[in-house]
RNA sequence: GGUCCCGUAGCUCAGCUGGAUAGAGCAACUGACUUCUAAUCAGUAGGUCACAGGUUCGAAUCCUGUCGGGAUCACCA
C-alpha cells in the first residue's frame, strides 16, 4: 500500500477510535507539508471539528499522537493551527530508495492494462508546409501518446492527411502555370515548401485578377448595385472576394474545374495530384522526422470523404436522422443543447461530419480500439460535440471513448499569427533556429570543445529541441500561449536544457562512480536523511501516481513541471551535499538516488518527446 | 445575440477533486566557482489572484452576475 492510503488508513482509524465517527478513507484531506514546516505530509483536520467538538488544535494532538502510536512509518508530528503535519520515518524512504532502484528504468510505468487506445494528432493540409500551430499539436499527441503508454495502453498513432479539395487544386493549377516544370529537385526547395509556394502564387495571380476587376465596368456596376450604405468600397470587395471566387473569376473557375475533374478520377489530373502530395509528403516526413515523431497509420481524406453515407442510410432506419423536403439529410442535437447539423447535401453528397463519422467507424473496424483521442485545436470544438453526439445516437460501442483533446491557439507577441499577413511562423525555420541558439550558446562549454562534428551537432540538435518543446508543451494544453521565439531559444530557468544539465550532471557523477568503484551495499547504512534528499524523494514518489494521472487528464503539462520541479530539486541536492566527499554510506546513497533520479528525469523527457544528452 | 474557453507579479506560466503567509522562471539588483559540469545555487524587490455578490470554519479554486480577451454558431474542411 502506498504512503498515502496508509496514512488516510490511520486517520479513519484514529478518528473512529477517538470520537467514535466513520469517514471514508479518501475523504481525508491530505498534502504535501509546506517547506516552511516541518514534515513530509499534512492532514487537514478542521473537518472533524463537529464530531470530536474539539478545538483544531486538540484533534492535531490526540490525532498526531494515535497516529505515532500505531502507524509505524509515521516517526514524529507537529500541529500548526488545524494541520497536522507528519514526519515520514527515514527507513520509509530508505526501503523506497532501495526497492526503486533495482528496476529504475521501469520506475512509474504502468502495466498493460489490456486497453487500446487510438491517437490523432495531426492534420495538415497538404498545399502548404506545416508551422508552429501544428507543432503544439504534434507535441500534444506524442506527449499523449507517450504518457497513455506508460499508463498501461496500447497506442495507436495515426494521421488524417487532408490531401484532396480547392486548396490542393490551387497549388496544382498554380504550377501548370507559372511552374514551368520546375521540381522541388531542380528548384532546391524542400518539397512542402515548394508546393506551398505555388499556393501563395495562386493567391497573388488571384488577387491581381480580382484588383483588376473591381476596376472594370463590371466590377464597378456590382459595387453600384449590391453595396450596402455606408460601405465603402474597400470593405465591400473585401466581403464579396469569396463570391466573386466562385461566380466570376477565370483563375477560380479553372480550380474549381480541376477539383471536378479529380473527383470524375481524370487521368491527368490524378497524375499531377499524386505528383505534388509526393512532394509534400517527402517534406512533411522530414519536418516529422527532425521533431522526433512517427505514426503507426495514415488516413487520407482522398480515400475517406466518401465514407460515412451508408451509415446515414441506416440511421435513418432508427430515426437518428431526418431528410428534409429538398433531400438533403439531418440530424437534430437540440435536445443535447446542440443545433440541427447537416449530414448529406440534398445532391446526396457528404460532408466534413459524415466523412469524419465514416473514418471513425473505419478505425474501429481496422483496431478495435476503445477509446479515439483527436488532438485537434479548439476552434473545432463545437464540430466535436457534434460528432461524438451524432455517435452515440447510432449506437457505436467505442463512443463514449471519445475524446477531443483541445489546445488554445499559439499567439506571437505581436499578435495572432496569419498566413494572410505572413506572420506564420514555419515550423522548419524554428527548429533550425533553436539548434542554431543552442550552438550559439554552446561557444565557451569546454565540455563540448573535445567533441567530434557530429557529436557536435547531436547535442545542438538535442538542446535546442528540447528548449523548444518545453517551452511549448509546459503550458495547459487549454490555455491559448503566447510563442515568444526569443524566449523560446532560452537555455536557463524554467526550460528544456536546465532539465537536461541536471541529468548531465546525474551521468557524470556516475561515470566518477564506475570509475572508482563504489560499493553500493553501504547505502542501507545511512541512516540520517538531508532535507534536500528528503524532498527528492519526494518528488520522485509521486511519478507513477502521476503517470496515471496525466494520463486520465490526458495533460502533458503535469509531467513538464514534475521534471522541471524534480531537476531544480536535485540542482539544490547537488548544492547542498557532496557525494564523493561524503563517508562511504552518504556516498553510496546519494549516487543511488542520483541514478533514480536521472532514470526518471530521462523517463519523464521521454513522456514528452524530449531526448537527453549525455554531456553538454 | 446563443453556446463554450480564458483572465494569477512588468512579461511567460504553475497552483484549481476548497485548506496554512498565492509559487516558479524571465527581466532588475546582491552574493557564491583552486570543489561531483556556475546552462547552477542563495538572497532582495515585485500580487486588491479582472470586478461584485454568494456558499463555507476556510475561496485563486465551487455557484451567480458584470467587465475584458478568444473561439464557434457554413449544404468549407
Amino acid at each position: 500500500m502506498d504512503i498515502i492510503g496508509i496514512i488516510q488508513e490511520g486517520v479513519v482509524k484514529g478518528v473512529e477510535a477517538l470520537y467514535g465517527a466513520s469517514i471514508a478513507g479518501d475523504s481525508v484531506s491530505m498534502n504535501a507539508t509546506r517547506s516552511e514546516f516541518e514534515g513530509d505530509f499534512t492532514v487537514v483536520v478542521f473537518p472533524y471539528t463537529k464530531m470530536a467538538r474539539k478545538k483544531p488544535e486538540d484533534i492535531g494532538q490526540e490525532l498526531g499522537q494515535f497516529m505515532l502510536d500505531t502507524v509505524p512509518q509515521v516517526s514524529k508530528f507537529n500541529v500548526i493551527k488545524g494541520f497536522l503535519n507528519l514526519v515520514i520515518d527515514d527507513s520509509f524512504w530508505q526501503q523506497f530508495l532501495l526497492e526503486t532502484v533495482k528496476d529504475s528504468d521501469q520506475f512509474g510505468i504502468g502495466a498493460a492494462n489490456g486497453k487500446k487506445v487510438m491517437v490523432e494528432y495531426s492534420s495538415p493540409n497538404t498545399n502548404k508546409p506545416l508551422h508552429l500551430g501544428h507543432i503544439r499539436n504534434i507535441l500534444l499527441g506524442w506527449s499523449a501518446y507517450k504518457i497513455l503508454q506508460a499508463a498501461g495502453y496500447e497506442v495507436v498513432r495515426t494521421q488524417i492527411v487532408n490531401d484532396r479539395g480547392i486548396a490542393i487544386c490551387k497549388s496544382m493549377l498554380a504550377w501548370q502555370r507559372f511552374g514551368e516544370g520546375e521540381t522541388p529537385a531542380s528548384s532546391g526547395i524542400k518539397g512542402d515548401h515548394f508546393v506551398g509556394k505555388f499556393y501563395v502564387k495562386f493567391e497573388q495571380a488571384f488577387q491581381e485578377e480580382y484588383k483588376a476587376w473591381q476596376a472594370s465596368d463590371q466590377g464597378q456596376a456590382i459595387f453600384t448595385e449590391k453595396a450596402k450604405e455606408e460601405q465603402g468600397e474597400a470593405a465591400f470587395f473585401k466581403a464579396y472576394k469569396n463570391t466573386y471566387f466562385n461566380e466570376y473569376s477565370e483563375i477560380g473557375q479553372a480550380a474549381r474545374a480541376m477539383l471536378i475533374q479529380w473527383e470524375a478520377g481524370d487521368e491527368e489530373t490524378v497524375k499531377l495530384w499524386k505528383q505534388m502530395n509526393e512532394w509534400v509528403y517527402e517534406g512533411f516526413n522530414t519536418t516529422y522526422e527532425n521533431l522526433g515523431v512517427a505514426f503507426d497509420k495514415l488516413y487520407y481524406e482522398s480515400d475517406t470523404y466518401l465514407l460515412g453515407k451508408s451509415t446515414i442510410a441506416a440511421g435513418m432506419e432508427k430515426d437518428v436522422f431526418y431528410k428534409k423536403e429538398d433531400g438533403s439529410v439531418w440530424i437534430d442535437l437540440t435536445d443535447a443543447k446542440l443545433d440541427h447539423k447537416i449530414v448529406l447535401r440534398k445532391d446526396g453528397t457528404s460532408v466534413y461530419l459524415t466523412q469524419d463519422i465514416g473514418t471513425a467507424q473505419l478505425r474501429y473496424q481496422d483496431f478495435g480500439v476503445e477509446r479515439m483521442i483527436y488532438v485537434v485545436a479548439d476552434e473545432q470544438n463545437y464540430h466535436f460535440q457534434v460528432l461524438f453526439e451524432t455517435m452515440k445516437r447510432l449506437g457505436e460501442p467505442y463512443a463514449d471513448g471519445l475524446y477531443h483533446l483541445n489546445y488554445g491557439m499559439v499567439d506571437l507577441p505581436t499578435g495572432k499569427m496569419k498566413s494572410r499577413e505572413g506572420t506564420v511562423v514555419d515550423a522548419d525555420d524554428l527548429m533550425a533556429e533553436v539548434i542554431a541558439e543552442a550552438e550559439a550558446a554552446s561557444k565557451d562549454s569546454s565540455e563540448i570543445s573535445s567533441f567530434t562534428e557530429e557529436q557536435r551537432k547531436d547535442i545542438f540538435r538535442k538542446i535546442g529541441l528540447a528548449a523548444l518543446k518545453f517551452h511549448i508543451i509546459k503550458v495547459q494544453p487549454q490555455k491559448r500561449m503566447v510563442f515568444d521565439p526569443k524566449e523560446s531559444v532560452d537555455l536557463q530557468g524554467q526550460t528544456g536544457p536546465y532539465i537536461q544539465y541536471s541529468y548531465v550532471r546525474i551521468n557524470g557523477v556516475g561515470k566518477r562512480a564506475e570509475r572508482e568503484g563504489v560499493s553500493w551495499e553501504q547505502a542501507k547504512d545511512y541512516v540520517s536523511l538531508e532535507p534536500a534528499e528528503r524532498d527528492l524523494l519526494r518528488n520522485l514518489y509521486q511519478f507513477p501516481a502521476l503517470i496515471q494521472e496525466a494520463a486520465a487528464d490526458l495533460d502533458p503539462s503535469s509531467i513538464a513541471n514534475f521534471c522541471y520541479a524534480l531537476a531544480k530539486s536535485y540542482s539544490k541536492f547537488w548544492h547542498d551535499v557532496s557525494i564523493f566527499d561524503a563517508e562511504e554510506s552518504a556516498k553510496a546513497f546519494r549516487l543511488l538516488l542520483s541514478k533514480v533520479v536521472g532514470s526518471v528525469l530521462k523517463n519523464g523527457m521521454d513522456l514528452l518527446g524530449i531526448e537527453m544528452p549525455e554531456r553538454m
